[in-house]
DNA sequence: ACCTGACATGTCTATTCTGACATGGTGACA
DNA sequence: TGTCACCATGTCAGAATAGACATGTCAGGT
């Protein structure tokens, strides 16, 4: 979806005229695909904690041992909701979360 | 996925046999539909801080009104993915994203 | 009363994501 | 060496979500 928007905003080319904005656009997808990898990381921290494998982690989350490894590995094909569940499935709190969230990127 | 999810861990029936198993179920996904919500009111409160239309907002994130107007509605047919991105987008830095992930739900 | 701008809601098609499956690699242990 | 548990990666059909469009409502201005 990343390219497409940014092609889509190019051709409607409304208010997006310097380069600026778009390098602006490139942030927010980094920023984006940072808060991923880091609830990436979350993820696998807190189901070792939980002593439970990918498959363990699969059967709770009613899903397959190799989404729950692209889920840790920051695949693409993972959406943010998916490992926001998974995260919740796992007992963290709200509060937790939004120390993933505000955690200072790399 | 969410009754999905329930029902396929009922067909299951691995480690689920008691009731406090599938309260649990329902809290996170209460506390995930709660999140979505308050991302939602979120972006609408930055969304006229900007002085945007939805119109306008649907323009910067390449989207059109309709579905503006259902993110800021909560419509379950909005990703977290999209309210995210639609917040960054906004200029919200990750540690104000933090600030509605630990909000206390009312 | 008539516009006009802003928002809500329903529905379409196309794209994206999901769970499932297959398969391969690694290390541990007999 | 076998094999067993664990994890990584690719693929695919079906489910969920995306943007777009049509249309309706409401408030403010004329």
């Amino acid at each position: 979806m990343n390219e497409a928007r940014k092609r889509r905003l190019q051709s409607l080319g409304w208010r997006f005229g310097n380069a600026k904005e778009f390098l602006r656009l490139s942030d927010e997808e980094a920023a984006f695909v940072e808060l991923k990898i880091e609830l990436a990381q979350a993820l696998r921290g807190r189901r070792k904690r939980h002593r439970l494998s990918q498959v363990g982690l699969a059967r709770l989350l009613g899903s397959s041992q190799s989404r729950v490894a692209k889920m840790e590995a920051g695949d693409p094909s993972v959406s943010m909701d998916l490992l926001v569940r998974a995260l919740l499935a796992l007992g963290v709190s709200r509060r937790e979360l939004a120390r993933v969230f505000a955690a200072k990127a790399a």
